[in-house]
DNA sequence: TCGATAGTTCGACTAATATCGAATTAATGG
DNA sequence: CCATTAATTCGATATTAGTCGAACTATCGA
């Protein structure tokens, strides 16, 4: 459990964040961490093993998406806002509009 | 080369759009199209053969990203501007304001 | 220090996806 | 009708991705 590598925005790349954003569990993800500025790993697994849970979450942080930190023995996660706003303007506000 | 379907407008998926655009092939054709208005298949090969081409048109148009008409012989590709902006506002143009 | 709790890492397995040559379909022009 | 051009479809293969149990690591509290 060494620190986590969190990517600057100057190398986001877009494909990796749209691979990212493909899977269901992690649009979700995303979408959770939205409205709710912070939240750990567990409260976001719907029924799914934590491993997976894991993975997914690696693939968001490496795309640039979300920030881990630990806190405690729990890694609470938060959503890259303003970076993404900045490198990518209204990417995240067209995603989040979105009826579902 | 029956007629191609094309999803409506209120079947898009985002998932299956981020999919569609998590290919740098597909990336680029999306980020041609933005440009040009229409274009043929054979114009966005770059160096790629047909068939890769044709099956990432496929992919693209499923997700409702492209329209293909044919004339005559070669087959006309479009961004689907206006039905993705108004399904995803801000989507499309956070994806070609980007740099590169 | 032990036990519980929160996540990660590893490994195996399965399912999707990409690539690309070859065969095919369709329209056009001569 | 035949040759050409444009693109799709088919199949085989290779790569990548997702799933999840089991083992591991780190932290906290009693």
């Amino acid at each position: 459990m060494r620190p986590y590598k969190h990517p600057d925005p100057s190398s986001f790349a877009l494909e990796r964040i749209f691979h990212a954003l493909s899977d269901p569990a992690r649009l979700e993800i995303v979408r959770h961490l939205a409205g709710v500025e912070q939240a750990a790993c567990g409260e976001l697994e719907f029924g799914r093993p934590k491993s997976s849970m894991s993975h997914h979450f690696r693939i968001l942080r490496e795309a640039g998406l979300v920030q881990t930190h630990a806190a405690g023995t729990t890694h609470l996660n938060t959503l890259r806002k303003k970076e993404l706003d900045a490198r990518f303007p209204g990417l995240l506000g067209a995603i989040l509009k979105q009826p579902r």
